[in-house]
DNA sequence: ACAATAAAAGATATTTATATCTTTTATTGT
DNA sequence: ACAATAAAAGATATAAATATCTTTTATTGT
């Protein structure tokens, strides 16, 4: 297990892949995006459709359809895929599970771990969902293997 | 999902009690641990042994038994425990699930991640497994709830 | 030796995450 | 209208994580 589900490392690359390969308005079919992120096709088609559905990424049915990104939402942080993913856990609940844990009652690792988790929050909140699009264009980075 | 697994979850918090509650030498049954982190019995039981077996803690069986800790065991860093229970995987591997990620591959966000992964493992490699038992005692830090 | 204790080990159950397959619905071009 | 396309939705399957229960083994005090 990583920091994520693999639901939402499918999520993330789906994402990031539908922003740099429709850039130019077009749409993206979902075995296309499967192949280029290497992810099981009908379970990734869940996935996007969930988030089709609460408006994280569009999508059309029928001939040209397919899944793509308005301005919108390439301009949403990534924070916003992993909520609607993960949910918000990650960002808030405490590192050793205690419901209660705050800097009130904390947990030994608590203020550690505030740090720590503020950072990823920070870094998820400032990506765009759409600013690696010329990176991947390049090769500079992957979204798959 | 918090960032471990609910297993790592419960073992991190029971090595923290069997720290602080056998600090003078005794030791603490799997029932009184149980209750204490509030967690499962017989599931905790189970990753107890585990952690036995690796050596992460120590046990005795029959009257007067139970689980301790020696001086070398509470000098450990915490993250023994972590990798012991849930693998390296969160200090190593890549936030999107990529096989090959790394710095000449990278995946969009290898650069920030591999930032946070560090802070979290050096917090964790800095911490020891015997260093909250005064706080504990005093109150100050929590293990259940 | 024996009975009591407590962890170790084994077996099984339940829940959640991951994955696959089939049917339906919306859209498009002819 | 019709056929083709592609996502949405529904149903089911598999694997992994979490949890529970039972039996066995080691240790202790009598």
């Amino acid at each position: 297990m990583g920091i994520f589900s693999k639901t939402c490392e499918y999520a993330v690359r789906a994402v990031f892949f539908i922003a740099q390969r429709t850039a130019d308005g077009s749409r993206v079919g979902i075995k296309e995006i499967a192949v280029n992120i290497d992810s099981p096709e009908h379970f990734l088609a869940k996935i996007l459709q969930d988030l089709s559905r609460r408006g994280i990424i569009q999508s059309v049915k029928g001939p040209n359809g397919g899944f793509y990104l308005d301005a919108q939402s390439l301009a949403r942080p990534l924070s916003d895929v992993i909520e609607a993913v993960d949910g918000g856990g990650i960002f808030r609940d405490c590192g050793l599970g205690l419901k209660e844990c705050s800097s009130k009652n904390p947990c030994p690792l608590h203020h550690d771990f505030l740090d720590v988790r503020n950072r990823l929050q920070n870094m998820l909140e400032s990506i765009t969902i759409g600013q690696f699009n010329e990176d991947l264009n390049l090769g500079i980075v992957v979204l798959k293997k």
